[in-house]
DNA sequence: CTGAAAGCGCTTACAG
DNA sequence: CTGAAAGCGCTTACAG
């Protein structure tokens, strides 16, 4: 901040009337009368004034924005979710602070700051693997919080995702269809919240069809393309091979698929894959990727509406009971998946 | 906020202290006898006080945050930009709001509070197509600013960026090296200075070589997967057809790729293509793309690192020469390239 | 080393 | 409709 900054007082002095009437101006302009209005508005100008965002705030006991904790603010799956969450956020004249948890300065410590240290209204949290005391400090009140994608049960706070063992659910079926009986499945991380989800709905599917999902069918993973080109190393060293396979989300099914074609092996020739979220890429990748796709832009903007709707009822996190929402998700079938002849 | 948080009187009053007391033990510990120190920690820790940034900032004046402004938020090309530049932000206590300056609220307005309402103490624009004038305002001092990735000449303001008429130029003596004399180009956005450059660059490489790029070798685009399935079109509508074509960035050369896939024509055995910016899928695309490596995280460290030391110097946007730091690009062979036979 | 007091730039009952 | 005054929660010369 420059000191040349002119403050209201600059503006009533120019005005002739007083800061309290500056205030209301632009605050509650049907309180003050046209004349004064007209002249408040022309000194305004003349001045070059613009309102002291942080004045305001410390008054007015707010702070204008909420704030966003990505797991990894580099992973491109975020982008539109922050897309939603920005447009939403602006529109209701909400700044947006984002932090990644995975920096190594950003410690529960220093996270735990933007909730109780006034920086934010509210926040949105990507991270499933943030502990529930996280959200709870002894003795404090705490803003609003609202997960988003993943989320963490224990913490009992309101989530907004999609239907992720539904998805899954409907990546078995769809290869059911297509006559595939032989299906494995590539995980995602470890203790991660969708990995789970994801897992549980495509046993449930599988076991719903009369089928098992066969653990050495079951590949690690951690959402990486890297990792989903190791599964494609897996699965090639594999004597009985699935000929089809569901990944816990799309860049692993592409490190997959490229895998396979590093070394002769064709899909959906040879082996069917589907993926999960519908990323960007999946419908130029070679062979375009059936998967399921994720509304993310809608994900983050209902998130985004779910915070600035607590924040308005001013509940704190844990006042009003938690409710959870999810949204639908969809199958694309592109070329990736390729009927079998019985077996 | 809560009314209920406890501020510094209360520590104070649990500590048996002056607030100023219990602000030195917070700011400037060393100013503070042992003792009295061990006694506000533990008041503080009693309270569960935390400190009120709104209040400390407008004390300060300052705002301990710094704004990007990123033309399409949905676009994944940002995320490692953002990484980058909110991992050196966070390590300098700042916290990084972000806006999108193509979201429909976004005015020139709107996005000039960030700069003029002390909400930011300094800016990072990611979108050269602001103009000059939303940079500076009349009789007012401007908080610094630096560009990233995107520029804009007029605004005479520091830059980070990479070396895009080079690589542009990398890319095409690669071709050449490979026999290739028959070479096209797909554009970015028309206006884009980016595109403007690439082009450039392209051209000038061309031209060392003794070579020109026809016209009709040139392709419209805007950087998305759709533009470069047009072009894709475009390439098999042509009487006479390059050998060879590189692309102002990634996700064009995917989707020219993929386009040309899906009409039987083959990458690299048909048509070599390379690439620009090597997106995270570009190694796992099929074929695997040769494309133009740009360091994005370092980028976006770099402009954030630029920027915190111009807010360290208290200088205004326009008062220090601009200085524009041209970070190295390389050009990263892989599967999307063929040698040709002599023409 | 510590405290009393002023002040950062606003907003908002309160009174008229 | 308007103004005087208090106060949001801090920090920081100033004085001792």
């Amino acid at each position: 901040m420059n000191k040349a900054f002119p403050t209201i007082q600059d503006v009533a002095r120019a005005a002739k009337v007083s800061t309290a009437t500056v205030s209301r101006a632009l605050s509650a302009p049907e309180r003050v009368s046209e004349d004064t209005r007209r002249q408040v508005i022309e000194a305004i100008e003349r001045t070059g004034y613009a309102v002291n965002q942080t004045a305001r705030n410390l008054r007015r006991k707010q702070t204008g924005a909420v704030v966003v904790l990505v797991p990894n603010l580099g992973n491109p799956f975020f982008s539109k979710i922050l897309a939603g969450i920005e447009a939403t956020a602006s529109k209701a004249g909400l700044n947006v602070l984002i932090a990644d948890t995975r920096q190594p300065h950003a410690g529960a410590d220093r996270l735990g700051e933007y909730l109780h240290n006034n920086r934010a209204d509210g926040m949105i949290v990507l991270d499933g693997s943030l502990s529930a005391d996280f959200f709870s400090r002894p003795g404090r009140a705490t803003p609003p919080v609202v997960f988003c994608c993943e989320w963490n049960d224990n913490a009992g706070l309101p989530s907004v995702r999609c239907d992720n063992s539904g998805g899954a659910a409907l990546a078995v079926r769809h290869l059911h269809q297509l006559g595939h009986r032989r299906i494995g499945h590539i995980l995602g991380p470890r203790d991660n919240v969708l990995t789970h989800e994801r897992r549980r709905g495509t046993e449930a599917a599988l076991a719903k069809l009369g089928l098992a999902l066969r653990p050495d069918w079951v590949f690690d993973g951690d959402f990486s393309l890297a990792a989903g080109a190791q599964a494609g190393r897996a699965w090639l060293a594999l004597a009985e091979r699935p000929t089809a396979v569901t990944s816990s989300n799309d860049e692993m099914a592409c490190g997959f698929i490229a895998e396979l074609h590093r070394h002769g092996v064709s899909v959906p020739a040879d082996v069917s894959v589907v993926g999960f979220d519908d990323i960007d890429i999946a419908e130029q990748f070679i062979p375009a990727l059936t998967t399921v796709h994720q509304p993310r832009n809608d994900i983050g903007e209902t998130a985004a509406a779910a915070l600035i709707s607590r924040i308005g009822e001013g509940k704190a996190g844990l006042e009003t009971p938690a409710r959870t929402r999810v949204l639908d998700v969809e199958l694309v079938v592109r070329a990736s998946t390729r009927a079998i002849d019985q077996q």
